[in-house]
DNA sequence: TGACAAGTGGAGATGACCTCCATATTTTTT
DNA sequence: AAAAAATATGGAGGTCATCTCCACTTGTCA
């Protein structure tokens, strides 16, 4: 699955030109009201070329995300690299309600994905998981955040952001959400009184 | 609102049959894997007098919801007349939790019809909500929670819980989620130094 | 009981998804 | 450079779930 077999060079063109058409479409929210059939028109090839491509729907949708991820991930890193732990957790998770807002196409195609169980999105699913729970780990060593809940609860309110991104208020109770997990992550006895400073921040693995 | 149109007598028997039919199904899980005209003859009616009754899937789907909405709401009112606010509110999150474990089916169906827009569901959907917005309105008169979140921010936490309980550690996750909405409501002026004796966060079973 | 309204059921139209293979394009060999 | 081999294309057509339509059955009322 990791080995880059060497395509060849039209195939490569068709491959780009389907997943930049696809992220035009899922931007303008259209990609599950359209066929899929009229897509690969759309994109100028064949049916063909496209399930070649892209056996299911999902796995376009995959293709599309995991470029989307990836550069999630990344400012997760630098944010964890340039900022204080609680900070960078803080930081990333109000970012990704603003990349949601911005691409309101990419909200519904997570919710769409995420319910239906072909786990196709898995991977992409999986390496936002990973930062997040560095990001959690963090600050859990930092103290800044308790340590007796696990990150996957952070994901499961990020599907929830995602899910209802059709709500009328959607923005404010997204932050609302954000804010309500943010406090709730803060340690219960938190060190108000004890001002300890926090210091250990070596070796992540 | 809902005019009680006199059914005759046989077609509200089918109706019925329809309905709990489908919540077997439901419950079984196997509700979005089977044909719905397979689906009709599994009642023993005929697709039109399926189609006649229930437009749509997700129309089906809003029928049997409505029952255990209706039925979730009571159990929301009599927490609310037994118990301190913020008790109440706590319990009935508590218990949506169970009861998703409980009816696992429930769960899948409401992810995939949250993440359908055609907004079958609004009606149950609202009816929830409205519960658990009067749950926290009274739960903020009697100061125990902030004031300056929605009680949307609670149904995308939820809606989050329900979309996510495929994953393996799903019951865990979820008791987080709540415990950390729990936690991240309590206003932020309430537990500083003061160690009081309560937030004993025990391991999960 | 007879007449009318309401409901039924299943055959078939509809339309989306996906496969298959003759043709076209790229790459390799001589 | 030309031919052969390998790889990719594309769209016609098969398959299958969804939904509609109407001749017939069942219930209701006088």
């Amino acid at each position: 699955m990791i080995a880059d077999k060497p395509l060849r060079a039209d195939a490569q063109r068709n491959r780009d030109v389907l997943i930049a058409k696809a992220r035009e479409v899922f931007d303008a929210g259209d990609f599950f009201d359209l066929r899929f059939d009229d897509f690969a028109r759309l994109a100028g090839v064949g049916t063909g070329t496209l399930y070649r491509h892209f056996p299911t729907r999902e796995a376009l949708a995959e293709a599309v995300y995991h470029g989307e991820v990836a550069a999630l991930c990344d400012r997760a890193r630098q944010l964890q690299a340039t900022l204080p732990a609680a900070e960078a957790l803080a930081t990333f998770l109000r970012g990704m309600v603003d990349h949601i807002d911005a691409h309101e196409g990419l909200a519904r195609t997570l919710a769409t994905l995420m319910a239906d169980r072909s786990g196709a999105l898995a991977e992409g699913g999986r390496a936002l998981e990973q930062v997040v729970t560095d990001l959690v780990a963090a600050a859990v060593r930092d103290g800044t955040v308790r340590d007796d809940v696990d990150a996957g609860a952070v994901m499961m309110a990020l599907h929830g952001i995602s899910a209802a991104h059709d709500r009328p208020g959607w923005r404010a109770e997204a932050d609302d959400v954000i804010t309500l997990m943010l406090d709730g992550l803060r340690p219960p006895a938190m060190t108000r009184c004890d001002t300890r400073s926090h210091a250990a921040s070596e070796g992540s693995g």
